[in-house]
DNA sequence: TCGTGTATAGTCCAAATGGACTAATCGAGA
DNA sequence: TCTCGATTAGTCCATTTGGACTATACACGA
């Protein structure tokens, strides 16, 4: 076995992240991530979140803590997350934060950023922020090549839009970073509204 | 088997685009998917690109041509295009283009567009405007509803990006249409430099 | 000239993915 | 009250994927 926070996928991340929130069994978990549109993200199929459960349990990342029967319906097998699946996690996030060419992982990463300190976050995306520069000043840059070689502008359609992208994405984040800078911006689990957080318990009913 | 042109895969498509400018065995399409960095936008391994190309075969859209030998290296075998593949490429692109949730899918319609009509190309482009529009409206109210709903924006970064990225995305495009409905922009392979199909042979030794 | 590394061409396998399938229960309308 | 469909909870399997491995040939420096 590798590392243990190295061959997290997406999936298993948001799996141990909902885990945070308290046990549960993998429907209630498909459930919880169709609602909450994470589904948007990563692809939550039933043959994946069972294999996922099962691959972070052998791991020793999350725990099996009950089985349970209501009425003659199947078995409900409830997991908890385990102190190594929380610290995975964190650590996952740290090292996906700064990096540029996985943008599923990322997505996931920024998702589940709250976990960390303010200042630690702060510092992985300055990180990002300068490799985003340094993609866009290298894009710009192949593109006026590319032109000046006469390549016709037919076939770089495809990598002005990424251009576009790049540079957009360079602009989010560093307005990001001036609005998580300021201590206006809420961050921390314990400054969390306690009304929100009722809410969110009601929607998973 | 059901549609030979839904189970297409990003690669695949790929694969097929090459074969339109010759016959190639599969090492030399790696050699070049990574010297023309396509890989930027698929993952190119051995394992899948030889598994591709034989899926491909078995679904009659390339054909085996030739078995080479060069020395005592290992048999190159080598496949051309069969009719039915091209025709699947311009069918997936057709149906790619317009779809706002296959991000991976798009770059590469985008990239292969270039074979289908310039109308056509407008068209199908105005419908995917149509729809990114109103994405990053939808996307623009829900997280007015959720701030209204007081949700802490700590839970909104994610989405905030994404809308962010919606946004130039649909710019982009905007933008891009008007260039390609303007006869200034080079459309279509019998107006191609001559000179720069000469590079990029030079480029495939 | 003798290794040592890298390019060529490909095989093979463990793991991950997506989707079809099962099977029971509950709700809502005819 | 009966039935049809949706919901709950999960299993199972065929494809796909990524990467490790093999084996030869050539280049190049010590």
């Amino acid at each position: 076995m590798k590392d243990a926070t190295a061959r997290l996928t997406p999936l298993g991340v948001m799996v141990l992240a909902l885990l945070r929130e308290g046990e549960m069994h993998p429907y209630e978990m498909i459930r919880l991530m169709r609602h909450r549109h994470d589904d948007r993200i990563v692809s939550v199929t039933n043959g994946t979140v069972y294999h996922t459960v099962a691959r972070l349990e052998r791991q020793g990342l999350i725990a099996e803590v009950g089985i349970d029967r209501d009425g003659n319906r199947p078995e409900r097998t409830t997991y908890a997350l385990a102190d190594a699946g929380g610290a995975a996690v964190d650590e996952w996030v740290r090292r996906e934060l700064p990096v540029l060419d996985h943008p599923v992982e990322f997505r996931v990463a920024l998702a589940e950023a709250h976990n960390l300190e303010r200042d630690e976050v702060l510092a992985l995306l300055r990180t990002r922020l300068a490799a985003l520069a340094e993609a866009r000043d290298y894009h710009r840059s192949g593109r006026a090549k590319a032109l000046a070689a006469r390549t016709p502008e037919q076939y770089l359609i495809e990598v002005d839009r990424q251009g576009a992208l790049l540079a957009a994405d360079h602009d989010w984040l560093a307005a990001f970073l001036v609005r998580l800078s300021s201590p206006d911006f809420m961050w921390g689990t314990h400054e969390v509204d306690d009304r929100y957080l009722a809410q969110r318990e009601a929607a998973r009913r």
